[in-house]
DNA sequence: CTGAAAGCGCTTACAG
DNA sequence: CTGAAAGCGCTTACAG
């Protein structure tokens, strides 16, 4: 009931040990007999003696923290990546720090600057849309820190980085909507700052050039990852001579924002454009608004990027920068129902 | 460009001084003078220095760390929440450590164990759906460490807690539907193991009974918070010997759930049966789908627990347990054309 | 198999 | 205003 806390010394005083052997006995260290380790372990037990984390990693210079950083976590892609960055760093006994940087650069490089001053073992970053000087990477190179990014990534820093296949998605989307005979195209795009706003507007200019569909500059139109910036877009685009039949928009939310300009402005729109957009690998959001998605691989960007981050770390010298591109999923509502009833042979509630 | 760390040795030493007095001049520490702090910190900048803050919170026995347990980040409401607790105490001075229990008790432990033996300065916490001892909990409060808990508590503890008026909000939501002229409400329930689950239950009993309708046992099925548990519970609704004309879902996903079995076994149902839920704060929900939902305030959750949390920690006594009860609000599809414009109005993008 | 010594990089409390 | 001493609670490297 003492708010006092058991050391490894009250542990070493009352077994008449030294705290080494205590030490060493309970990490299992094969320097200590089996019986010493037991008796130590049950004493502990009994003491309640809970290591402090933090002395351990100031002496071991190892933290077993890892810093995550994201631009939101309310991007369902996000939170679907960073619960599966969590689990399996979990599995592989590191825990992790998080920070939201809300797409600002200067509170993503504030961020990263306390995560290396916590002497985070390493670090998983999803980039700001905004623009930014590049130095906090600089500085995470020069201490030694290891870094993937994951989804958004700086190129030519030589850092490793899981992402998806965005170019190809975009292409594989629009050259759908192609065969199935649409060729009034637009596009609402995210800013050209970030690698996959670029990509993902590079895959729809392929697709529309290989089908000798000219790119119409004015329905391509720049905007962010949020509603807002979809809401605005189609906006715009109802300024234009003429309306697409299709809109690619580069996010769920941008497609979301999208709908409710049309809504908005003239609810015949809603089922005369179709949409469709990237999105986050849960099957959640075809449940609710099947329009067509690019479907990411949510859960692997962040498993594979811990994994990446934990070999760097754990390895002895220094590795190569790799890059992990996984590949994107077409989904059609005629996928959604098939997908669904497999869902719901394979799992079952547990609860309830 | 080397690994090597700098320390508070090294600038002492550069700039003849000791170590306590850089110390504390680098915390704008009164002791020293203007010049001298200004000197220190100047050099310090220019070595590179970054303060180890494993060291710090190991002598200052403060860590500025808030372990954040949730138990699950795909719901909106936590993604919301937890990113609010995320600004919030960056704001405060703190980071958080974040931990997902996947709704499972033993993770929940596990994970609070972890946290303690970080020394993580307080928790934050949102317990998990399954049943589950409270030995944890009561090592928590030996320990001495504040804990807020927040959306769903565990009562009887002495811990604060941030949750929203649940019951109040349901019956809310039924009485509205009541007035509509429904009497035909069945309620796909939460666990009774979970306070939020029995709450919101009788909330929806509450409605009902002061209009005179009784309670049909058949038309409560008691699930989980997921789709598949929406699923299941429509499927069994299915072989009463009738339907109801709304269906009350305990969270948004459990609606999503009952739409997709309503459709798969009929379309038509999809619009004869009404649907109420409760769903986290945003919009974003309202853009996709607009059933009838109550509203959770899940940016003030975060906010305030935080609040409540900090305070604790840096009160020189022991607080009395606090309670807050958030109000939530029933958002109707009607509401949401208006409130999308006004959303439209004053949040204007910031980038593209 | 066991332990005494030194150290991780800071801060606190006290003395001057 | 400045600093020497002790300590936070561990682990590492070395000696026995």
């Amino acid at each position: 009931m003492s708010k006092k806390r058991v050391r490894l010394a009250d542990i070493a005083e009352r077994l008449n040990l030294s705290k080494v052997s205590v030490s060493k006995a309970l990490r299992d260290h094969p320097d200590i007999s089996r019986e010493t380790r037991e008796l130590v372990k049950k004493t502990a037990a009994e003491m309640g003696y809970m290591p402090n984390l933090l002395a351990r990693s100031l002496s071991s210079q190892r933290s077993y923290m890892l810093g995550v950083v994201v631009p939101k976590l309310t991007y369902a892609l996000m939170a679907t990546a960073v619960e599966a960055i969590q689990e399996t760093a979990m599995q592989r006994g590191y825990r992790i720090v998080l920070a939201v940087s809300q797409e600002r650069a200067d509170w993503e490089r504030q961020h990263i600057e306390r995560l290396l001053a916590m002497r985070v073992d390493g670090l998983l970053v999803s980039v700001s849309q905004q623009v930014f000087q590049h130095e906090v990477y600089e500085r995470v190179q020069q201490m030694g820190v290891p870094l993937v990014f994951f989804d958004r990534a700086i190129e030519g820093m030589g850092f490793s980085r899981v992402v998806v296949d965005d170019r190809e998605g975009a292409y594989q989307a629009i050259a759908y909507m192609i065969r199935k005979g649409y060729r009034r195209i637009a596009h609402v795009a995210g800013p050209s700052t970030v690698l996959i706003g670029r990509e993902r507007r590079a895959g729809y200019e392929a697709a529309l050039r290989e089908a000798g569909i000219p790119v119409r500059p004015e329905w391509v139109v720049e905007g962010g990852f949020d509603e807002w910036h979809g809401y605005y877009a189609f906006k715009r685009l109802l300024q234009r001579k003429e309306l697409p039949e299709v809109i690619f928009a580069v996010t769920f939310p941008v497609a979301l924002g999208i709908r409710a300009a049309m809504w908005e402005s003239d609810p015949a729109l809603v089922d005369r454009i179709q949409l469709i957009s990237f999105s986050e690998g849960g099957l959640s959001e075809f449940y609710v608004y099947p329009h067509i998605c690019i479907r990411q691989p949510a859960r692997e960007i962040g498993r594979r990027a811990v994994e990446l981050l934990i070999e760097a770390i754990e390895s002895e010298d220094k590795l190569e920068p790799r890059q992990v591109v996984l590949k994107t999923e077409l989904i059609t509502p005629e996928d959604y129902l098939r997908r669904f009833a497999v869902r719901m042979a394979t799992e079952r509630p547990t609860a309830g």
